[in-house]
DNA sequence: GTACGAT
């Protein structure tokens, strides 16, 4: 283990390089690190008192004129959040000396645009989410709790919850924290902006607090992180690292982002600084494994953001070697945590070698998410893409002045093309997509989100997890192939109880989809074109890989309740087990809690 | 077929 313990807590040692020799210095665990050393820093660093932290460009307009400068006042949305060497060289005279913990709140109580987009996380409304139905399967599940209160997360966490503004918890935390406090396995079905990182955050940290007698090994250039989490694009590690900056901050338990495109001396240098929980994207981890400056020997939590995204084609190799190749505990010594909005049942089936003894938790979608996006399919050959797009927009500057557009293509190039042709025809508009590099993705995020290009041209890289507050309308210029990439596509509009508009521009070469996409639209009581009825009654085939199995009202259901799948090791009665009536507490409609707010909730549910 | 994930 290191040192940094020692240092923040001694008060000495505050060379940073000096950690592997000083790893002889006092134990102090977890609940006691980052306790005032001295009454000096009994005060919480005082937020921002200089430019390093002026978040530039986040809210309000933009000061600088346009260029690719680095900024200084990102606030930890980019490169790895603080003390960026080379990018953020600005580590003013607050934090000279010894290693003090950067305030992640920074100045967001004041800040409009964060308090929305607090929201947003927290999914604040929640009291419009009472009559959610919830669908709980496995062995024991443990019965959900209504106030933060009853889960006693610390006095540290505590008071950060209070900093985010998190009143209650949401329907997903309330039935995902005692699941995952009681040391469960979990397959959790629940969109971002369900407040699911604070879900799977909360019990990581608390984890990790109670464990307080860990001994980690002693190998001074390799980190050994208790807890890993995964997502697939560096923003959304980003984004999980910045909320867990949040949930951790003075608990003691250090939070560290690694992800490619930005340099990896930084990264290194934070892990060399001690890590316990780990945020990462696959491929940086693969690399940082393959160098030895990371090892999962002594991972206890495992979580997997998207991981329906994470366990598909393109992914379930890298993290099949994360998992099962490397050093990672076997499943049943880990508590494994796997979090999407969809599920289809191959993945799930999948996903069951990296888990013990599960439980599958859908927080279920009716009276909110997609009621709330009017959904549009119109017919639109590729040729007349453009003109229409044009049309579309045109419509959208004369009704809302604030809006943001978001629209999704299908390829890097195209991105960039269209771009091109938006700016060109008076559009201000920006891409992110995965040939420009990390810096320009950045801006490109950040130029979207203040609203100085309020067009935003994206890949799929954007479709996930995300949190843009404002979307007013997402364009599917080119639908995707996949409808679970639709619902995820069209989830970053109609949130923090906005209405939403999500058009789609649809031709012979979506066919495909086309059954899928009346069924989805069908069962969010949107209006079909009949044209749209008529091509998915004309496919044959049904919808391939992503027939919905099981009812709308969750994004997916238990693959173990459906028949299908038994796991091989003896006893595998899946359906029921353990569960009062019927499977778990499935359709608790207003079981608990109670008068809600009415109409106008947040659609963060999917 | 494309996108994403290291350099």
């Amino acid at each position: 283990m290191t040192n940094r313990w020692a240092d923040s807590v001694g008060g000495s040692g505050s060379d940073n390089n000096s950690g592997p020799r000083t790893g002889r210095a006092a134990y102090v665990p977890p609940h006691l690190r980052n306790r005032p050393p001295s009454a000096d820093s009994a005060a919480q660093p005082s937020p921002a008192p200089s430019p390093a932290n002026d978040r530039v460009g986040y809210g309000g307009p933009p000061r600088w004129a346009g260029g690719a400068r680095p900024d200084p006042g990102r606030g930890g949305s980019g490169y790895g959040g603080r003390n960026a060497g080379g990018w953020n060289s600005n580590t003013g005279g607050w934090e000279r000396g010894r290693d003090r913990e950067v305030n992640p709140f920074g100045e967001e109580e004041e800040d409009a645009e964060c308090a929305s987009s607090g929201q947003e996380t927290t999914g604040i409304n929640f009291d419009a989410y009472e009559d959610i139905p919830v669908e709980a399967s496995g062995d024991n599940v443990p019965p959900p709790v209504n106030t933060f209160a009853e889960i006693d997360l610390g006095e540290a966490v505590n008071a950060n919850i209070r900093k985010c503004k998190y009143v209650r918890p949401t329907p997903v935390q309330r039935n995902a924290i005692p699941i995952l406090l009681a040391g469960r396995d979990l397959m959790a079905c629940a969109q971002t902006g369900s407040g699911k990182t604070a879900a799977f955050c909360f019990p990581i940290i608390n984890g990790i607090m109670r464990d307080n007698l860990v001994q980690r090994p002693r190998a001074p250039r390799t980190a050994f992180p208790l807890a890993l989490i995964l997502s697939p694009t560096r923003e959304l590690s980003s984004q999980i690292h910045d909320e867990a900056r949040k949930f951790a901050y003075q608990t003691g338990v250090r939070v560290v982002v690694a992800y490619g495109g930005a340099p990896i001396s930084q990264q290194l240098r934070e892990l060399e600084r001690g890590v316990d929980i780990l945020v990462a994207t696959p491929g940086r981890l693969v690399d940082l494994l393959e160098r030895a400056r990371v090892s999962l020997q002594m991972i206890k939590y495992l979580a997997l953001d998207e991981a329906d995204r994470m366990l598909d084609m393109g992914f379930e190799p890298q993290i099949r070697k994360i998992v099962e190749q490397v050093d990672m505990p076997p499943s049943g010594r880990r508590q494994t945590m796997l979090f999407s909005a969809t599920f289809p049942k191959e993945i799930q089936r999948l996903a069951s070698d990296f888990l013990a003894n599960y439980i599958f938790l859908a927080v279920g979608r009716v009276g909110s998410s997609t009621d709330l996006i009017l959904q549009r399919v119109e017919y639109v050959q590729d040729a007349d893409k453009r003109s229409h797009l044009m049309d579309l927009l045109h419509a959208q500057k004369q009704s809302e002045e604030q809006s943001l557009t978001l629209v999704f293509v299908e390829t890097k190039k195209g991105a960039d093309s269209l771009e091109y042709w938006l700016c060109q025809n008076g559009f201000p508009a920006t891409t992110i997509h995965g040939d420009r590099t990390q810096q320009e993705r950045e801006l490109a995020l950040r130029s979207f989100k203040s609203g100085r290009t309020p067009i935003l041209v994206a890949t799929d890289v954007a479709a996930r997890g995300l949190d843009i507050p404002h979307v007013a309308h997402v364009v599917n210029f080119d639908l995707p192939n996949d409808i679970d990439d639709y619902v995820h596509r069209i989830g970053r509009t109609g949130r923090a109880g906005k209405s939403g508009l999500a058009t789609a521009f649809f031709n012979d070469h979506n066919i495909s989809l086309a059954r899928s996409l009346v069924e989805l639209m069908q069962e969010a009581n949107q209006e079909v074109p009949n044209w749209l009825v008529r091509y998915a009654s004309r496919v044959s085939y049904g919808g391939g890989k992503n027939r919905r199995g099981g009812g709308g009202r969750f994004g997916s259901r238990d693959i173990r309740r459906e028949g299908s799948f038994n796991r091989g090791g003896g006893g595998g009665d899946y359906h029921g087990g353990g569960n009062s009536g019927g499977g778990g507490y499935g359709g608790m409609s207003g079981g608990y809690g109670g008068g809600g707010m009415g109409p106008g909730a947040p659609s963060a549910w999917d």
